[in-house]
DNA sequence: GCAGACAATTTTGTTCACAATCCACGGAGG
DNA sequence: CCTCCGTGGATTGTGAACAAAATTGTCTGC
């Protein structure tokens, strides 16, 4: 499904091409490691050439893509150390979110939590693992959205482009929904009983566990 | 192909231009709120308007300047709201740098910590503000390289040049190093020691100490 | 057959001129 | 006197052409 694609997205009036491209990087449209030719991208998405510059230079500094002086830019191969790297940031980070969302959390929230950790038992019951992956993805959104912090929003959505692909493998492999699952209800349960350091250090724990599955990997 | 050989310096020949506008901004050389005009800067800087182009762009990524389409760049005013946030993701990042930096310590670099300890208690006696404020940096910077941790300094550079005006108004208020200087010390002990859980908390303790602080500005 | 240098091609980087856009100012009408 | 609408000036955004750099392929001399 479409389904809300604006979390991932801080940027409101950003350039529109880099969008683009960055959507094909993390959909895996290009291999990692692909040239990517100015030209070539100019005709393929009908933009000019110096919008696709810019966007190459947006995509760059953003950690997604590599370019090397006067040999043109790849998309950049991120290695498991550094997907491990990226993740121990997330993980302190996601879990200041989940403080605040802790403290932030309403009534319609807490219901909509529960909603979603009572789906989730059920996907993982009945072994729809892909129900399951767009929980999780909307679990840890709608607590990056109670949290209420723009920086740390910013910051996590544009650590969580550089390594979908890892995130990806990871949700596939057989078994993590079981090791998951306990972790994910855990961090809802402590954000619903609004308990700020509870709530960080579920959200902490759950961050390790995807660490060390990362680090088990290749 | 050893193509994988690009691993610690991303940031190797980027943009001068963006570079030393930005030492302008964070040097308070331009006034937050200033208008920047790519015209005047292209003369300024002796560039060409494509470059400036560029590094307004990049800068815009930063979250230094502010740009609205077809009207135009002004350097952006950060509320004492914001800085907050971004005291928060700092805590959290810095956080985890302090724990990585108490696991790789070496004999040198405690040496090097304990000196730096020294050297504050004796500027905070003498009451040298400005030579304890460079100590600051220096320790900060140190245990960051301890940490090598090469996402985590990344993210905290970007988030450190966003407010650079609040923290050093923070740093020449009477009485804070009075108020830092133990902070500081309890970190250097922790990190020494090689406890990484102490070492989290006591850089967590001191930079909530900072919050507290920004948040009695204004 | 191999090493080195030279030329050709490809790709990026820069500059220029033009088009599109937006705000401010001023005049006409109510 | 206030409001609404056009016009003007300034500034950014875009596209095409040009220049620079690096890699690749080729050719000659030993």
């Amino acid at each position: 499904m479409a389904a809300s694609t604006a979390p991932l997205a801080p940027k409101v009036g950003a350039e529109p091409t880099a969008d683009r491209i960055r959507e094909d990087i993390v959909s895996g449209e290009f291999a990692p490691g692909q040239r990517l030719v100015e030209a070539d991208l100019s005709e393929s998405y009908q933009a000019s050439r110096g919008a696709v510059r810019n966007a190459l230079q947006q995509l760059e500094h953003e950690g997604l893509v590599e370019r090397i002086a006067n040999r043109g830019a790849r998309v950049r191969v991120v290695s498991v150390e550094e997907a491990v790297a990226i993740t121990e940031v997330r993980m302190v980070v996601e879990g200041l979110v989940g403080a605040k969302a802790a403290q932030n959390a309403t009534p319609e929230d807490v219901a909509e939590l529960r909603e979603i950790g009572a789906a989730m038992q059920a996907a993982v019951a009945g072994g729809e693992i892909m129900v399951y992956s767009g929980l999780n993805v909307r679990l840890h959104d709608k607590i990056r959205v109670m949290g209420r912090q723009d920086v740390a929003e910013e910051v996590l959505g544009r650590l969580l482009a550089r390594n979908v692909r890892h995130q990806f493998r990871l949700a596939l492999r057989p078994g993590r929904p079981q090791v998951s699952l306990p972790e994910h209800l855990a961090i809802i349960e402590a954000v619903c009983a609004g308990d700020p350091a509870a709530a960080e250090a579920a959200v902490r724990e759950h961050v390790a566990s995807v660490i060390r599955a990362l680090q088990q990997t290749d």
